[in-house]
DNA sequence: ATCTAATGGTGTGAGGTCAGACCATTGACA
DNA sequence: TGTCAATGGTCTGACCTCACACCATTAGAT
């Protein structure tokens, strides 16, 4: 038998150390942790739901009822995450018919995150930008891949010209937020959307700190308007590439609070790149 | 107030339509359930595992106080989970110094899955397709594009060997799905292996059913050779552009299954692609 | 003005889950 | 050969979670 546990000194007979390495680095890979409890779940869920502008300041959340059911929760255990978030100040809830838990929280205007909170989460943040790099031009690609409906399109428009108006910049930062996840949203794939959600609230936090000249805004803004273009004008390798782009500008934007080593232009790392990056058609 | 729930016959001064539904959108995007409970959870990560080849048959599990950490779960839920599988069939159980619970479960002789289960889970099976075929090139690209030490590259080199001398066809399922987690895991990124279990677990008894002539083989090991050797040569796009082909071929193997329209090659879906598939220096 | 329906608030009993301690078995090691 | 450490097996009490029923409050409908 080979042993594929840890403790690899009481392996017995296994011919080479390379195949036991390999099996504990594969069942490493796949036995991650099953889940956080129910009500610290919930809470999470709601927060950052919250935070991120998928429920606007003012607006009301789905009725308890409803909600449990969504989250595949029992309304007790709900009911305790929304205790929790209404002592937290982010809800406000009233009785009755016409009523229901209505959000209060407000975007904070941006500040640095702490540094022992940067020092703490620092492996995930940085796992987060890779991912990110990843998923979020992929659902570019994907979204411009398939021929929108008149509402879904009208979605990405909307947000778009949300974030180009936003007043101020914690509310840019939530309108920024809301368009990410209504690109995944038209993807209608559900493993997108949570493969975007989960890296949006990921780096929220931080993303918050961004500095937020208007220089920045506008180069932003910009691609931002790059990409739905492509996704509307059906251009998936154009789409995909213009969030590749945005991905990289806002990465290098935080390298500073990361400590990464500024990349001397993100092209250049990529080694095989040897044509010049490709027009694509735009 | 704006109602963003689903029964938006409450909505009362929601000014345009547009915006309740975008929010009410978003929402449904961001409240995804939970959780399936401990146990179940528990056992279908160790089946997931065990299926895929993570811990090859005649392996032994981590012990039960070691696993149970892992999986963040008591270990009183782990051994419910254990001994569900054990009465599967699937592990066996001795005690003592040395002892442990040990895989016995060898993988089916392949046969296309009942049309009932196709139908049940088509949905997904379609997302994961095309997840996967975001995810899976992505991880190719920051494997390519990290210096990988001699452990890392010689796992790659050695699963990519086993899927080449698989003996049968279960064999080589084992060995493919070992092979795609083991360029998962050497990204070093915990969110990109969470998302090729995932993806590869989905798609795992709808690729047994892949047709096991010796061309489809054939070609499938072709493509894996060129997707390690571009990784191991650091070259990120080509990797990428590699994987992105296997898995496109893959998938046409996989439609007459799901009854999905025969796409009429490929790269045609892509309309932006009007320069011909550029080679990214090979 | 009254009724009704939608909503949050509360209580209860069953079962799941946890942490920890302790028992039983058995191979590895001195 | 004997010891013992590593492993699975068992038990207990506390807490979490669930499903369900019912109460209280309020805005809209009649």
């Amino acid at each position: 038998m080979v042993n594929v546990g840890s403790n690899s000194a009481t392996v017995a007979e296994a011919s080479n150390d390379s195949s036991a390495d390999l099996s504990a680095d594969l069942g490493a890979a796949v036995l991650r942790p099953i889940r956080a409890h129910a009500f610290e779940a919930c809470v999470e869920r709601l927060a950052t739901a919250i935070r991120l502008g998928a429920f606007p300041p003012g607006s009301l959340l789905p009725p308890e009822r409803e909600l449990a059911a969504r989250l595949h929760v029992s309304r007790a255990t709900l009911r305790e995450a929304i205790i929790a978030l209404r002592s937290a100040g982010m809800v406000v809830t009233s009785r009755g018919r016409g009523g229901g838990t209505s959000v209060s929280y407000r975007p904070p205007e941006p500040g640095a995150p702490s540094t022992d909170w940067l020092a703490t989460r620092r492996v995930e943040l940085v796992d987060s930008l890779q991912f990110r790099r990843i998923i979020e031009p992929g659902a570019c690609f994907v979204a411009a891949g398939r021929q929108l409906d008149s509402a879904a399109a009208d979605r990405l428009v909307t947000c778009e010209a949300a974030v180009r108006q936003a007043a101020d910049s914690a509310a840019h930062r939530q309108a920024d937020s809301r368009l990410h996840l209504a690109i995944a949203t038209v993807t209608s794939s559900r493993m997108i959307m949570d493969a975007v959600t989960h890296v949006q609230s990921e780096l929220h936090e931080m993303l918050e700190a961004i500095p937020v000249l208007g220089r920045n805004i506008a180069h932003s803004n910009h691609q931002h308007s790059a990409i739905v273009a492509a996704i509307l004008d059906e251009k998936p390798l154009a789409a995909r590439r213009a969030m590749e782009k945005h991905c990289d500008d806002t990465e290098a934007l935080l390298h500073g609070l990361l400590g990464l080593p500024d990349p001397l232009g993100p092209p250049d790392l990529i080694k095989d790149n040897t044509t010049s990056t490709p027009v694509e058609g735009i």
